[in-house]
DNA sequence: AGGCAGGTTCTTA
DNA sequence: TAAGAACCTGCC
């Protein structure tokens, strides 16, 4: 067991602000989390401390770069103006939250899933596509078998009627088509991290079944572009309600992708009350 | 029961 | 920066 003790983060807010699939409450104070074919069970100790099941070398070289542990959040947070009443609470409320660095290859299946689904029916398509098809990481504490995300050449494997067995709906064509292009060229995702944001978005809106949001997402999530700011229906309606329609603070501050965040956990928690 | 869900594509004007 | 319909399926 490692024990971790940071500045602005809380493994809860980070499991309910959306952005990763694949990090779940297993008990009252622990998370499972399988990521990079890797299982991480993270426990909550008191005093904003946390035990992760891991190796140093793994947190090292995997989780603290995955948790992004390395940049500085309270100064993000500080960059926000104060006038902006609104904004300060949402950054209170989500301080804990941190910008993942997923797999690009998981992020891009996942969020082209994510398209009008709810949260639970996009976990459960997640489940049913790595079941299928991923490599088996053995079991959790209930004896469940777990499995990695499948590799691109795993899911371009599957028959139309395999996928759609994972509830995929129509975005089984999307997945298909997507997988079977990254498979083709394997160094694809991987040479994207090169772009800049511009030519980044332009490249991911090309595959199938990837819009504005989809590709925002992605490079948010697993690219870390932190001035992406995806904007879906809850965001929408935020800011319609808040700012009049648009972010004012585009262009003008950096990391509006995790204001974005903050605005959307602050959302959620007041869907829960 | 039936609308809606963290959108995108396709069609039509 | 053009709107509007169609789309699979499961959750609430």
């Amino acid at each position: 067991m490692l024990k971790i003790k940071t500045k602005c983060f809380d493994i809860e807010q980070i499991a309910d602000s959306g952005q990763c699939f694949r990090l779940v409450k297993s008990t009252a104070n622990s998370w499972q989390l399988i990521a990079f074919s890797k299982v991480l069970n993270i426990y909550a100790r008191e005093d904003n401390t946390y035990d992760f099941d891991c190796s140093q070398d793994d947190f090292n070289h995997v989780w603290s770069n995955y948790f992004d542990l390395n940049i500085d959040y309270e100064s993000i947070i500080k960059s926000i103006p104060g006038d902006d009443e609104y904004l300060c609470q949402c950054s209170r409320v989500g301080n804990g939250i941190r910008i993942l660095k997923q797999d690009p290859w998981e992020a891009l299946i996942s969020f082209i899933i994510s398209q009008r689904k709810s949260i639970p029916a996009i976990r459960g398509c997640i489940e049913k596509l790595s079941a299928k098809c991923g490599e088996p990481l053995g079991s959790d504490i209930n004896g469940n078998p777990l499995f990695a995300f499948p590799t691109a050449q795993a899911i371009a494997s599957l028959s139309m009627e395999e996928l759609n067995a994972c509830g995929l709906g129509y975005r089984t064509k999307y997945i298909k088509r997507t997988a079977s292009e990254v498979y083709n060229d394997d160094k694809l995702l991987t040479n994207m991290f090169n772009l800049n944001n511009e030519e980044l978005s332009k490249a991911l809106c090309e595959f199938y079944g990837v819009g504005t949001k989809v590709a925002n997402c992605v490079m948010l999530f697993a690219y870390h572009r932190l001035d992406a700011f995806p904007v879906d229906v809850w965001i929408k309606r935020i800011l319609d309600t808040h700012y009049n329609g648009v972010f004012p603070y585009i262009g003008k501050i950096k990391n509006v992708g995790v204001l974005q965040q903050y605005m959307f956990y602050e959302a959620q928690i007041n869907k829960k009350n």
